[in-house]
DNA sequence: TTAATATGCAACTATATGGTTGCAAATATA
DNA sequence: TATATTTGCAACCATATAGTTGCATATTAA
């Protein structure tokens, strides 16, 4: 199976799917797919395909009430990422590799 | 096109990737390719493909010489990310949406 | 009851992705 | 010069992905 955090990250990768997260995020509501999916040109499939990755991912819950599906964000695998994240942050700004290091290598 | 911070999540959302981008930091050295693939199970040309795509991603850096091509590990765009990130991390651990909201919204 | 709305499922398409192998070219070594 | 090493390119394959459309079903409203 995909790890968590490969599946989080495949997730957030797809530019539609930030824009729904992110959309969701900020409405800071739940919201019908319809609903969602007005906001967007792809049609009412498509998005509901992108949400059922996004919850997958545990970045969005879903909730049905009467014939409505209630998508609501949940930012907190994100977490992991940052995790991730932070091993190499320490890196971010010192190059790693002096170019003369290994440029001179084979001349000694 | 695709976006930058598109392409850096894509690179680093494969898993044989991050292990790649991580020995090249660890290593925190240039190191040719079939030193690399020399690593994983994977075949050199699998491997070669995998840091083409941190390279279009700007998390690898390329450099020939003779007939050897050295890469290392450039952690600097995982700072977009990281900003990206940035504007989730006040909701990590606040529930987006309180359930009750909705489930009576329909009886009001 | 009838009509409208919200949704899921299934089928289908096109393209991207992750991986392989074989071969040719360039460089280094004996 | 002859051989070994490092690599890129191209072809190929299987599967995943992003998207569409059509249709059936469940719920709500008239």
């Amino acid at each position: 199976m995909q790890s968590s955090i490969t599946k989080v990250l495949k997730a957030v990768a797809d530019p539609t799917r930030r824009e729904i997260f992110h959309a969701l995020v900020v409405a800071a509501t739940a919201m019908p797919i319809t609903q969602i999916s007005g906001q967007f040109q792809m049609s009412r499939q498509g998005i509901t395909k992108h949400l059922r990755t996004l919850e997958e991912a545990g970045l969005v819950q879903i909730h049905t009430k009467g014939r409505e599906r209630f998508c609501f964000a949940d930012p907190l695998p994100l977490k992991e990422v940052n995790h991730w994240l932070k091993f190499y942050e320490r890196f971010w700004d010192t190059k790693l590799q002096d170019l003369s290091s290994y440029l001179d290598s084979k001349s000694d």
